[in-house]
Parts: C-alpha cells; sequence; structure tokens
RNA sequence: CGCGGGAUGGAGCAGUCUGGUAGCUCGUCGGGCUCAUAACCCGAAGGUCGUCAGUUCGAAUCUGGCUCCCGCAA
C-alpha cells in the first residue's frame, strides 16, 4: 500500500507532538516540515530556530524556511515534484493562498486551539482564559481561504480549572493534540469523515495580544478581569505593573475581600494585596526586573530591609 | 559584539559611590507568653560577601577576566 504523502506546516513547540504522531504512523510519509525561517530570539540577539524545526531534524524530516510559503520557489518546486495528499497546519503564522489550499487531494487541515467558532485568530488560548471560560478544546477544520472558517471535522473539549493558567491550558492542548490528530487520521483511512459548518451566528475573535494588553489598569478593570488577564498570560509573556517605578510581571493571583481603592496596596500577612476599580486581589508570584520570580512574601520581606514604601501603578512615574 | 539589572548565613534584601568589627526582615533551634492581624516577647546557632587575579597596611566595597540568573528588545 501507497504512503499516504503529508505536508506539515508548524512553527512553535505547540506543534511537536502532532508531528511525531504523524511520523509515528507507517501508512503516513512525512515528506516535508515547512515552518519560519531562523530568527534572532534572547538575549545577544542569537539565531533561533522554530521548535518544530529542530524537532523536525532530529526526526530525520526534509525542511523548509520562508517567510512566506505563498511566494517560496522551493516550495513550488517541491509541490511540482512531488504529490501531496494531504498538509496539516499548526500554528504555522503564515495565511495560506488558495492555490495551496487546492494542492493536496485530501485537503489542508489546521489544528486550532479553540472550540470553533469560537476564537478564531493566534491567540484562542488567551481570549478563552482572559473571558473566564469554564471549557476549551482542540478543533480540526478543513482549510479555507477565510481564516479559522473551514467546516470542522474533529473537536475535543476540556475543561478550564480556576487554578488554570496559559501553561497549563497549552500543555493540556498540547497532550491532546496528538490524540485528536491519530483520532482524525482513523477517519482518512476509513474513510469516515464528517464535516460540521460552523455556525456563523456564534463567530468570534481572539487577535494576537499587543504589549499594550499586557499592562494591568488598577483603574479600568475589575480584579476578576485582572484575575483573568493574568491567568491568560502566564507563564509567557506576563501581565505587568510597576512596582516603585520598576516593572512588576504577576504569574500568580487570587481575589481578596480587602477592601481597597485603586492602586492602593495592604501588606496584611505578609501578602500583597492591591485594589483593583472594584475588589482586589493578592499577587502570588511576582517578577521585577532583573530579578527572578518569587512570592509576594519574599518580595516583602527584602522591602522590610531598606524600609521603603511599596506602591503599584499602571504607568512608570516619569521624575 | 543590541540595551540594562543582579549574585552578601536556609529565603528575600541593605551595605559598595566615600576601603577600616557582617546589618535588616524572615526562617531554624531553645525558652517565655497565650490571642498580638505587616500575628507577641527574650535568647542562640548559622556567612572564605559567585569565582579568579590585581591595587592596598587593610577589599563585600576599587580595577580587570570568568561563570551563573534575570528584565527590555526581537
Amino acid at each position: 500500500m501507497d504512503k499516504l504523502n503529508c505536508v506539515f506546516l508548524g512553527t512553535p513547540e505547540i506543534a511537536n507532538d502532532t508531528l511525531e504522531a504523524l511520523v509515528a504512523d507507517k501508512r503516513i510519509n512525512v515528506s516535508l516540515v515547512v515552518s519560519m525561517p531562523d530568527r534572532p530570539a534572547g538575549r545577544g540577539k542569537k539565531l533561533k530556530s522554530p521548535d518544530v524545526i529542530i524537532k523536525a531534524k532530529e526526526l530525520g524530516l526534509d525542511i523548509l524556511q520562508t517567510e512566506n510559503i505563498n511566494k517560496s520557489k522551493e516550495f513550488l518546486e517541491f509541490s511540482s515534484k512531488n504529490d501531496i495528499h494531504l498538509m496539516i497546519v499548526f500554528a504555522f503564522a503564515q495565511f495560506l493562498k488558495e492555490d495551496i489550499l487546492h494542492l493536496p487531494k485530501l485537503g489542508c487541515f489546521n489544528i486550532h486551539t479553540s472550540l470553533l467558532p469560537k476564537y478564531r485568530g493566534a491567540a484562542p488560548m488567551q481570549h478563552a482564559l482572559f473571558n473566564g471560560d469554564k471549557e476549551t478544546g482542540l478543533c480540526i477544520q478543513k482549510m479555507v481561504k477565510k481564516m479559522d472558517a473551514g467546516n470542522i471535522v474533529k473537536e475535543k473539549k476540556i475543561t478550564i480549572e480556576d487554578d488554570d493558567n496559559l501553561g497549563t491550558i497549552h500543555d493540556k492542548l498540547k497532550d491532546l493534540s496528538p490524540v485528536v490528530m491519530r483520532s482524525f487520521l482513523e477517519d482518512i483511512f476509513s474513510e469516515t469523515v464528517s464535516e460540521r459548518v460552523q455556525d456563523e451566528s456564534k463567530v468570534s475573535f481572539a487577535p494576537s495580544i499587543s504589549k499594550e494588553e499586557t499592562l494591568i489598569d488598577f483603574e479600568k478593570q475589575t480584579s476578576v478581569e485582572i484575575q483573568n488577564k493574568i491567568r491568560g498570560l502566564s507563564p509567557i509573556p506576563g501581565a505587568y505593573c510597576f512596582l516603585n517605578n520598576k516593572r512588576l510581571k504577576v504569574y500568580e493571583s487570587e481575589l481578596s475581600n480587602e477592601q481597597l481603592k485603586p492602586f492602593e496596596v495592604s501588606l496584611k500577612f505578609n501578602t500583597l494585596v492591591v485594589g483593583a476599580k472594584t475588589g482586589s486581589l493578592r499577587f502570588k508570584l511576582v517578577q521585577q526586573e532583573g530579578k527572578p520570580k518569587r512570592t509576594d512574601y519574599e518580595l516583602i520581606n527584602g522591602f522590610k530591609s531598606n524600609n521603603t514604601k511599596i506602591e503599584i501603578h499602571s504607568t512608570r512615574i516619569q521624575p
């Protein structure tokens, strides 16, 4: 039996397990892995490969790194010389033009980290947490020109617990992705793929997060909104505010009963509690510029030493 | 060579500019108190100040190299 030729497109680490699941399937030949080019990253601006490329090299797969697959001569050459039966796209960060979507005989399928039609776009996990949702999940959709609007061929829900954050949801969906992928492959090989049209009246969008959106605004946001923002941004990139004019990232928080005005700080019980538009919340795990992450308790101990007052703001105060 | 912060008893920090007895808030241990909300009082143990070299009568502190941690930016 001939193997199914499959092209995989993805960039960050979350896609790795799905790629491995495809490679592990004996009926499939992953003929090419496409990803973004190496980029300068981290301190010292050293060039870093996308995680998927690192994984693909480990697995001994052919790779292609391009800024824009639609204009890539290498990909054009590849697709003219090779039969592509299936394309799997997971967190690729590039749009595919229609001629590419029509290339594979079975279609292009995208793994999306929300329950479509909810949260189409680049940051679905973050927005589910921002909105305090109780569940999210993973979808495989048959890609069409319109972003994330294709028919759903596979769906799996997970519940969001109160103590879940972006990191834990990311991990749960990462673990789930190869399971869903294998299930979808069985459908393909048994020719039982069923498509469900997305309900356009329930569409919502999850655009990528801007820098400004990671700022905590104690005047405009309630304690619940801030709590959800912190959850949706932890551990990367982290929601932030300013403590004594230095950036303070907040990775874990919990709602408090204390009655405080916006920005007002309470240090009872060696906890750091800050007032919001309504309500207040405790910052449990924080990080100052140049410092490792630590608990509010440890942060406060240091301030007792140099006898400085703790002030929280949403902007840097110009001297 | 992108910009910047940091390494000091078990934890978090001050002290470094202006070199001269190792300090603060905790934790731990021992004793007291028995309800104090930045949870009480007294006492004790615990540190070759990241590392290597240099300057000096004398270095946590000044100079240079190295290692590790982190924020920005991308």
